[in-house]
DNA sequence: GTAAATAGAACGAACATTCCTTTTTTAGAG
DNA sequence: CTCTAAAAAAGGAATGTTCGTTCTATTTAC
């Protein structure tokens, strides 16, 4: 028998997935061969194909670790944080918590699963559920907002989170495009429009 | 000499757009093939590429095309309309404007864009020209609210612009991927954050 | 009748994957 | 500790398929 440690099988599976994850950011899923990957990864077909059993399998691998991430992001303010305005705001935009706003790689990478969800019905799938859990845990917070008189407490928190999860995704798009670090300035003008004046129902 | 009718010239051409078009939000730009493509547009392979000089070709001028439908979007509000918050709201979901929320297709068709302007650089400077050019006239909306005291006026109104937008994007992904009709509920979400109590800054 | 318009077979390149060979690694015997 | 056998791991050429595109023959419209 000659098996190697599996810390080093782990190891070649990371690297793997982390020269798929380079090519797949700035060349999509499907734009990306084999060859760039096995090019990225410094490792011969034969050596890939040991640990994935094809291409498919290296894109879901890939769009589930950054599901995770996203998922990840929400739970850990999941907890009994000081619920006011601000911690919304960066729960939001994950102030000090580097996976979802800290790189623009990771914005790159979570448009092209958002895009390849469009086709994989799987991927879908999971994106929903990540949606969906992220919006109860937001949806929680909205509502202690509401009970302690910091939100209007006449509108479903359910749609107050949808909108504050939108900001995040439409963040997301303009740091994946511009790749601003401009959260500062993105938490101003979320400020801004929070602090309006009361306006009369149309 | 037997040239036909540039109008019917015109139509072939928009008969393979719109097909490429269904294959492209469906499968994606590159997961769709050309066969695909020729069979939506029930023609053959010589008479596309008289249209047409590659497959480049078609998927450039389909995301030209989506992005001119989110330019004409922002562009129609640009006028002397009444500047009051319901007005950056609805123009925000462009509520009564089929073309940005009306339909989940053109919103899947955006996402596709997105991700693939991030392997092409010219898609990549259209794209941006895009958003620039909407961040101009919603930060001109906003700067007229702030003149009326609608909004606070010690915030860039660019600041509160890119929020905005980011919150169409963030609807956009929402509605690719859920296909909700829900513009009603997320226009609640948004009166109750903007309707907060004034917070103290940290 | 003539030239544009279309069809559809044909082509080379590139693709994902497999298969066989070579190298490397470890387990156990001496 | 050393050597050896065996199995795993990696390399890389080979394979069949599919891709985008071109080319030529045929049809269609003026």
């Amino acid at each position: 028998m000659a098996r190697m440690p599996k810390e080093h099988l782990e190891a070649r599976r990371r690297q793997i997935l982390d020269a798929a994850r380079r090519c797949f950011i700035h060349n999509g899923f499907h734009a990306t061969s084999m060859q760039d990957v096995l090019a990225e990864a410094e490792l011969s077909a034969g050596a890939v194909y040991r640990y994935f059993k094809s291409k498919d399998d290296i894109i879901a691998a890939t769009a589930a670790e950054a599901l995770a991430e996203v998922a990840s992001a929400f739970e850990a303010d999941d907890g009994a944080r000081p619920p006011d305005l601000d911690n919304i705001v960066d729960l939001v935009l994950g102030v000090g918590r580097p996976p979802l706003s800290g790189s623009q790689e990771s914005a790159q990478l979570l448009v092209q699963v958002w895009s390849e969800a469009l086709r994989s019905p799987s991927l879908c799938t999971a994106l929903k559920e990540v949606m969906v859990e992220a919006r109860g845990v937001v949806g929680g917070l909205v509502a202690r907002h509401q009970q302690r008189g910091l939100l209007p407490a006449d509108v479903p928190a359910e749609q107050v989170a949808d909108v504050l999860m939108a900001l995040v995704d439409g963040f997301l798009v303009r740091r994946a495009v511009f790749g601003h670090a401009d959260s500062a300035a993105f938490r101003n003008g979320m400020r801004a429009l929070m602090s309006a004046p009361a306006q009369a129902a149309p």
